[in-house]
DNA sequence: AATTTGATGTTGACAATGGAAAGTTAGTTT
DNA sequence: AAACTAACTTTCCATTGTCAACATCAAATT
């Protein structure tokens, strides 16, 4: 009846790892909570620590949601490269292809994610390690069109193709759409827009 | 020295259009202050009235913010009109054009308003009005796409065109570019490339 | 003309938030 | 053993959105 003792793990006062639970806490209530809901203090509940605890390893609510960010980026530039490396035939066309259906599948799967990566909530400081993913996701995205287009005509293609497929994903996530478009079929018509134009002559 | 009488104009009980008055100060608070700041409280401040008194006009935060959204939009809708009818040609093709440029140049100088306007703030409701001027501005931009594409690729079209010219925007704004990218001229290469593409024929 | 009524504002309360400050605990170093 | 420091808790504060209760005033009704 009393205190058994056995196996009576009791919740050591030291997390061992709070700063990686954290960014996971956060991480799972950006895509389970609405978006308000997701506190400083919601975080830390889903932690086991008290509100107060993520200041000694983030400075703020800011900080704490950067790395959260930026662990999405991390995942982000993973599944846009996985994609590429699974297409068959493996030409700069292809690949392009694989990494926008994959982007678009990654805002879909992770909207709560992909919304504070892309400064949904404006409270999220731009981290060191958020700017170094942010930078690393643009230079895999202008290396697939530089393969498909050349150098020369890479960065204004890269930017077309990002903001045509992001544009799709926050249109169709903020439901800004007409409720009848599909943006899968979009985005398959809108690609073949976009690469026809990327590879005509007068794109110089 | 003591109380001028003359024109001492004290503040009437009632506002006399305070709906209204809310919805200005609503819209100026998003541009003039950081995202986090615009709260219920301030934009009463703002008005002139007590934290309360909004919800006698809009039941709550997130409706009044749907209107001022609402707003936005038809100003955003008048906006793009207006540089549509001013062109000298007034082909499909530069109206169409002249539309998208107005679009970026309404983001830009709109920030808070246009993050508000496309679900920056989820705490926004779609309010009647709202829905209204989204559908509006829909139709619009389908109709422009329509003249200039015919009506068969006119819904593919414009959701291509919108997305392009949203995720330039929100990139834009929320500093998702490299900082050597300049938007404008981003956005005169990905008309041309778009407008070429959806002009092919291979585009059924 | 007197009264009632209902829309429009105010005040005060509530729980929840992010952050600051100060106290507590547990390793680490000397 | 003693001092030091990092990690975590507790307490407190100003601010937020919403609610209920009350105040005010214009307009409709009697």
């Amino acid at each position: 009846m009393s205190t058994t003792p056995t196996l009576h793990t009791k919740k050591p006062y030291h997390h061992g790892d709070l700063r990686e639970a954290l960014l996971i806490a956060g991480e799972s209530a950006l895509e389970e909570l609405a978006a308000d809901q997701v506190s400083l203090r919601e975080i830390a509940r889903r932690a086991g620590v008290s509100h107060a605890a993520p200041k000694h390893h983030f400075g703020s609510l800011g900080a704490l949601l950067g790395d959260v960010a930026a662990r999405g980026f991390e995942q982000f530039i993973e599944a846009l490269q996985t994609a590429a490396d699974a297409t068959s035939e493996q030409s700069p066309h292809a690949r392009l292809l694989a990494m926008c259906r994959a982007y678009l599948r990654f805002a879909t799967a992770h909207p709560g994610t992909y919304g504070l990566m892309f400064g949904k909530r404006d409270i999220c400081e731009t981290t060191p390690r958020l700017a170094k993913a942010m930078l690393s996701a643009w230079t895999q995205l202008e290396g697939a069109v530089a393969a498909l287009v050349g150098p020369s005509r890479a960065i204004h293609g890269a930017v077309l193709v990002w903001s045509s497929v992001h544009g799709m994903a926050m249109l169709k996530l903020d439901r800004r759409l007409p409720p009848n478009i599909d943006p899968v079929t979009s985005l398959e018509y809108g690609l073949r827009m976009l690469i026809a134009g990327l590879q005509t002559e007068s794109a110089g």
